[in-house]
DNA sequence: GTACAAATTTAACCGAGGCTAAGTTAATGG
DNA sequence: CCATTAACTTAGCCTCGGTTAAATTTGTAC
């Protein structure tokens, strides 16, 4: 029971964790995203995306230039820095697969957009690597 | 674009909503779970399998007891509500289903139980009726 | 009845992520 | 050059979920 205890007690650790860099990969993502499709991304072009009021796009963007994956001027466009094009890049492929994957076993592609979004910030490399296994045995990739 | 605007905004308010809902689900689950195994549940043993300090569960609790979910007596156990109660039934259904498809795809025990835990609340109806679909047509439902 | 330990409550603090309101800046058109 | 608009920043507020420290309550053993 005490290994129980201790062994629940690390999922929910972990889940926090997950949490806790949640909005910096969906940002990160989203910036990489509107980057490649206008060319710049703007606060207000987040504020649109995430549903949320442009101050909340300036504290948070406020404090991904703190922690380095953003970098930014004064009433200026966004950018990523090395460091945040990396992990885009990296987040970007994970929403892909975790997408595909949800398509593959029948899911309607509106759901899985949306199931998508909560469900990349949990899997673990493990779980991923069986979701590409899955779509490699169906070739169902698309 | 603009609707691809209002999809992905649709979506980030999805998850949020999955987020708003999420300790909640948790608490229930594990009230539900002690209870059944212990007779009673109290504070100190959701605030280690939590892995939290007990302050953060007399306030959490606080919360469900004003939203309806807990019963509580000073200094004593806590007991689901019957509004609870049914949460918990389906919270826990849910749980098991994503578990065991995890599980069929591949996934270690260890790491389908951490990853249940945070995937398990952005999963709709749908994606979980395509879990059970599989499960029942690969016929490992354990 | 007293001492002690465990559990719970209260107080105060923190950061994150959300909001409205007001002020500032930059771009644009006339 | 001025007015206007859109975008951004700052100020202040909120809830949630986390913490430590201190106080209170309850149960148990002697």
């Amino acid at each position: 029971m005490a290994k129980d205890t201790a062994q629940g007690a690390h999922r929910f650790r972990r889940t926090r964790r997950d949490h806790a860099t949640e909005i910096t990969h969906d940002y990160v993502e989203m910036i990489a995203k509107i980057e490649a499709m206008h060319g710049e991304c703007r606060g207000s072009d987040l504020a649109r995306q995430f549903a949320v009021s442009h101050v909340t796009v300036t504290k948070t963007v406020a404090r991904l230039k703190k922690d380095g994956w953003v970098q930014t001027v004064p009433y200026g466009p966004l950018t990523l820095t090395a460091k945040g094009k990396r992990l885009a890049k990296t987040v970007r492929a994970r929403h892909e697969t975790v997408l595909a994957f949800l398509k593959a076993i029948g899911v309607s592609e509106e759901t899985a957009e949306a199931d998508t979004e909560g469900i990349e910030h949990h899997v673990s490399p493990e779980t991923l690597r069986c979701f590409r296994r899955f779509l490699k045995q169906n070739k169902l990739s698309n």
